[in-house]
DNA sequence: CCAAAAGTGTTGAATTTACACCCATGA
DNA sequence: TCATGGGTGTAAATTCAACACTTTTGG
């Protein structure tokens, strides 16, 4: 992946996907590569690995510079280091994903050489980019369905409806909307404010935001007490 | 992890947790150190990746080199890679799991250099070792609950008893003898054979294989199509 | 016959699912 | 007042959990 000396043997990547939002669904960002190989195409947003900076930054700062947005969520998704993935030279690439809010993917940069596409319909990557992305929406899908990562979509508060609607945006069906609430009203890590949305024709939902002392998913031991700042409740 | 050459400014490694039941639960072998860092320390199989050989295979092969053993059940667990989780030098290592059956355990390598401890026990290990254990643990004890790993625990052909020994032993609790075999009658995956064995003092069980057709474990897109031999039935 | 584990049946609790229905608001 | 989503109620279906009971063997 264009990294470092040529002196190793091995070559160390870090890559990250990302997901945002958008009208039609996920969305991720990619990067065109100005280099050989697959010189022109798409690839995971990436770079090398600094001595000193330890991978999870790596992957927030890769995904800082293409695209100025901060995640509300980063994960490790994989290590791909199939023996030929890079033409000519060895490369083990850490996988990250990341989950970033609408709004903020709404400021992102998006120039020449970084575009913004449909998460299910990307053209052909570089390198091994559509089986890793394959792989992170699996993940995505399947950690949906048991944990509480969708509020990184969302802001501090939000309405149940559109918690919901992320749910099914990602996992691309309807969900009841009574049943949707009862079942997220009984998993806690939600807290009910006090404020309601006015200015739709129909009767205000109540706003509700995470409770930050509770984990967005459990990862066991390794969770790395990187809870989220707390927030300030208006 | 005393590797490869100094050039490279960060140096890559793989290493193995490997789990088998003993009389007292889960166990591991250690490798003792024979040099600094930690020199006399335990710590988990491991060593340099070779240009041509693809992670898992490097996997397989220190598990093979320092038991003596092959798995029925090799995963990648995570990638390791604190900036200070060895001294002195940059450290990633891509560690697996892997689960080995317990007759073949019984006849693995042990010598000064090689020992199988109670995996709950440990002593303090070299590195960030204990951390990568415990997560081991955690991985293989969350995995038993939806999958069917506890299979590659067994030889080809099992009682039900078996299996549930081998859930109740990984996850440390007792298990309803009726309810956990509709469940896993319910589950598919398994095969009942027209075998019973005699010679208990009880009415002969029955025993059972798996299904090769259907996987241990979803592992999504990722799944690399290595199932299994096809099993020859009797 | 007795002990012990294999295997089946049954029942109540808990959870999931579908859908009816009332509530509060803006137009 | 009507349309629209917010929010509550409820009952059937399914799954889960505890445990009684019957079966088949060896001693």
């Amino acid at each position: 992946m264009a990294t470092t000396v040529e002196t190793s043997e091995v070559t160390l990547a870090v890559s990250t996907v990302i997901f945002a939002l958008g009208g039609e669904g996920l969305r991720i960002p990619l990067v065109r590569r100005i280099r050989q190989p697959f010189e022109g195409q798409w690839a995971l947003p990436g770079g090398p690995i600094l001595r000193t900076e330890p991978l999870e930054a790596a992957a927030g700062r890769n995904l800082l510079e293409t695209t100025g947005l901060r995640s509300t969520y980063l994960e490790q998704l994989y290590c791909f280091g199939d023996v030929d993935r890079a033409p000519g030279e060895r490369v083990v690439s850490v996988v990250y994903w990341a989950l970033v809010r609408p709004d903020e993917a709404e400021l992102a940069a998006e120039g020449e050489n970084v575009r913004w596409f449909t998460a299910d319909e990307l053209p052909a990557l570089a390198f091994d980019h559509n089986a890793i992305v394959d792989y992170a929406l699996w993940r995505l899908r399947t950690k949906m369905e048991y944990s509480r990562i969708a509020q990184a979509f969302l802001g501090p508060t939000f309405t149940l409806a559109e918690l919901r609607q992320v749910h099914e945006a990602v996992l691309r069906r309807p969900i009841d909307p009574a049943n949707f609430r009862r079942q997220i009203e009984a998993s806690k890590g939600i807290i009910a404010t006090e404020q309601r949305i006015t200015g739709g024709r129909h009767r205000p939902p109540r706003l509700y935001r995470y409770d930050s002392s509770v984990a967005l998913t459990d990862n066991g031991p390794l969770s790395t007490t990187r809870n989220e700042a707390p927030r300030v409740i208006s």
